[in-house]
DNA sequence: GGGCCGTTTGTTAACGTTCACAGTCAGGCC
DNA sequence: GGCCTGACTGTGAACGTTAACAAACGGCCC
């Protein structure tokens, strides 16, 4: 492989002959160890340079037991909130000096997730985060300890793990009390996937407001957070005379139901009022802007590295729960009964 | 770390113990080497079996100096584009029997994508996908022969490295000549910021359809792939009287875009017709469905990915250049002038 | 001058694999 | 019977680092 220069890269005992010292004190200079005279660290620094030494951090790793990289399972990052997180916890694992190894799974099965963290911790990973958004995967999680740091992210009440999430309930509660408030009798509810935790909490919010105003809770319509899924069910809503006001699990969704309410010529806000859930960067974009939820992704990902840094560092065993607060975002969709 | 169960983990020469063999033919049995009698392998089977074993592929990696890990340095994760590559890269990695690192970069400048690039190598990556979409990454990795294989995914020219990219040219030549097709005098275009490669190479495909046709081509509005500098651009292009046919240099644009001319009263498409790029899942919803072309993200993550095998495994030393075809997909924001 | 302590350095042994080589054993052939 | 061959197994030495311990040295105090 590095076969086209004969020459093999430089090791420390290279390092120590070329700077006069044993390989040991070379060490000790890489690893800031204190006592070493400044005359000898000076000599040994040079000699790295000279060579063009590059510590080998697999052989560190063996004695060391500590590999600095982080594994992070996360089911398709595709999807803007996976994606944002995982960018999130990428960028705070760098800036506290770990590397990151991702799996992501198409489908989260007990299998799938089962296998992933084997696979991260067979490669040696110092702990491992799990965007594990799905019933199905948080439950899994909870089954199998692994004897190695873990923090889930949007993982219910995950186990024995350390826990960091978004309020889903507020956010729904969020959504249907500012419906509510601008007069509508009730509100509908375009749901994502029942498997996923995030739609769950959602539902919650939304039930938990309606029953708290006195109004009855129409059967939510299902859908998967795909925007065809929202078009489907914005076709059914807009086939129903008495809907006013609708809240959406996501704004993918929300851009769906937007468009069938469009093409039948239902008119937002002024016929029906619709909040989404996300607040992606297009929906301030869409026909009318999106009033929405926000979701600060970023913060789940940078919390969620600062909980297992502390886990792996600190050594407390405890297992944290951090929540973080939904904001809701006022634009034109959305107008008085 | 372990601290909480007090037994260490069992290693090759316990289970060599519990088997009674030598660790050597733990080892084999583990590797498959053909040599080695049906009934100890099976005795050795049993024991890692009973004993929970695991190799440790750290201490693999040392000696054999391969990782089995590839590194990805990407921009920008959260964007619709590098998140769906990233996503291929990463499963057809996997299905390789490799495990992916990734790096995230904020900002692409020489220093950051140097340091990616160390950073990976450091970690003993056996092989590196660059996804580098702005000229300034794809020079600064011609510019760094690194003694390791590495693919740039949209990399340009990018010097000695091997290269998977989406015929960006032929899609901007697609996108204009419909719309010419469609007897628009000329076409507007908004392109995305010109330091991306693909920005540049959308520009070129628009300008020589253009010039073929015989037709003046207008100035571009310049955006920066976000929904509001699409906004901004269609607030201008609103304003203009002789504005037809727009072609927009991504979905995401296109949809501010849409955004303006809706506010500004101009209708799409009897009015101006519209087309974009990427085919993002949102843009069949859009008001109206968005005429755009489409790049097929997961192709190229996964060419990049055999690409890059092939070096790995195969030893080939030649610099590949493989391009995806983008397709046209015909919706409802383009008409007849 | 002797003993002790702190600083600096070197020596040796891990870490858990794989690789190179050397056995051992049975069977086949002359 | 002796020798060769092939299948199987074991022994020792890497790989490149850090950890544990030991040694050398100077300074200080009594």
């Amino acid at each position: 492989m590095r076969s086209s220069l004969g020459r093999r890269l430089p090791v420390m005992a290279d390092v120590a002959k070329e700077a006069g010292v044993s390989h040991q004190t070379v060490s000790r200079v890489l690893n800031d160890h204190p006592n070493v005279r400044s005359e000898t660290r000076a000599r040994v620094l040079e000699a790295i340079d000279k060579l063009g030494y590059r510590r080998n951090l697999v052989a560190r790793a063996l004695v060391t037991k500590h590999s600095g990289t982080l594994g992070v399972v996360s089911f398709d990052t595709t999807l803007y909130g996976p994606a944002s997180t995982v960018y999130g916890i990428e960028r705070a694992a760098r800036s506290a000096g770990y590397f990151v190894s991702i799996v992501s799974l198409r489908s989260i099965d007990r299998a799938g997730v089962r296998d992933a963290l084997d696979y991260l911790v067979d490669q040696g990973v110092d702990g491992i985060v799990v965007v594990a958004p799905q019933r199905s995967a948080a439950q899994t999680l909870a089954d199998l300890p692994l004897g190695i740091p873990t923090v889930a992210v949007e993982g219910g009440e995950a186990g024995e793990v350390c826990v960091v999430c978004v309020d889903q309930v507020a956010g729904g509660r969020l959504a249907t009390e500012h419906l509510l408030s601008l007069g509508h009798e009730t509100v509908w509810h375009v749901s994502g996937p029942s498997d996923w935790l995030e739609a769950e909490g959602r539902v919650s919010g939304w039930r938990a407001a309606l029953e708290q105003a006195g109004r009855e809770a129409p059967r939510p319509l299902a859908g998967d957070w795909s925007p065809r899924s929202g078009y489907e069910a914005g076709r059914s809503l807009a086939s129903m005379k008495n809907v006013t006001a609708v809240f959406v699990a996501n704004d993918q969704m929300a851009l769906g139901v937007l468009r069938a309410f469009t093409e039948q010529g239902v008119r937002v806000p002024e016929q029906v009022s619709v909040v989404g859930f996300d607040d992606i960067p297009e929906s301030e974009f869409f026909s009318p802007p999106l009033t929405t939820i926000r979701q600060d992704f970023d913060a789940v990902g940078r919390h969620s590295i600062e909980v297992l840094v502390r886990q792996l560092e600190g050594g407390t065993e405890e297992r944290e729960r951090l929540v973080v607060p939904p904001t809701f975002v006022r634009r034109v969709s959305t107008a008085l009964a």
